[in-house]
DNA sequence: AAATTACGAAACAATTTGGTTTCATTTAAT
DNA sequence: ATTAAATGAAACCAAATTGTTTCGTAATTT
């Protein structure tokens, strides 16, 4: 399961609107370059660009049928940024979560369900 | 809840690995600039950068504490991160899910808990 | 066989990004 | 009152990004 060291990394790949909505569309079904490039204002060379970004990222996977090449999502490279994400669950499960129930409650007793606040240290790490 | 147009988004901000490791960092523990750029090889300045566009999508907030400035984590903006992310949650669920269990298997039967194979239609949206 | 279609490569330009060094300002320490 | 520390703003630079247009090539139609 070595996963091949990619060019672009996901969180890159992402980065951009255009690219984003590429992805949305692709999700629905695989199309050819062309098709692609008619779903956007800018020129088809502009949309194979990204698309190519794409595929350095592993989002997407192409497949020549005759002289048109088709593209479809593969989602799989989203998982890291998934697991990025994960790690800050803790912060909306703790912080953000008793933030919401003190601002909704107008108990002032939800007050104490926050954590401590932090010190600030000098020499951390 | 009126979602102020931050002027860099979050999908920007992420996409610098010296930002999200800043996000690390600062997940741990409210800091000064100094104290911040002392994790990282760039100049103070430079780091000081990276710390503002993290501001401009809201991932961080600051606050003045004599004559420095400390920084602290706010996850909140993530959530459109999780929001977006959702969106391919089905994929997985679908396709690489099946086909984990399918390559893992070697039970052709297994086969037939793929979805049919998209056609390739010109005329979508 | 000739024309058309689908596409990527290449060269180019404008803008953004990510970094630097220098400087001014505010606050704290001596 | 000086000096030192903490920081952001500004000017600058190189490289990457995002787009363009032009051209060549392979595959399909006519």
């Amino acid at each position: 399961m070595a996963e091949s060291v990619s060019k672009h990394d996901v969180f890159q790949a992402i980065a951009d609107p255009t690219r984003r909505r590429l992805l949305r569309l692709l999700g629905d079904q695989e199309m050819s370059v062309t098709i692609i490039s008619g779903h956007f204002t800018m020129s088809r060379t502009a949309v194979s660009k990204h698309l190519r970004v794409l595929a350095d990222a592993g989002l997407v996977k192409d497949q020549k049928v005759g002289r048109e090449t088709r593209y479809r999502l593969d989602p799989e490279p989203l998982l890291e940024l998934k697991k990025w994400l994960s790690y800050y669950e803790r912060f909306w499960e703790n912080k953000l979560f008793s933030l919401k129930r003190y601002v909704e409650s107008d108990d002032p007793a939800v007050m104490e369900s926050f954590p401590p606040l932090r010190v600030y240290m000098e020499n951390e790490e």
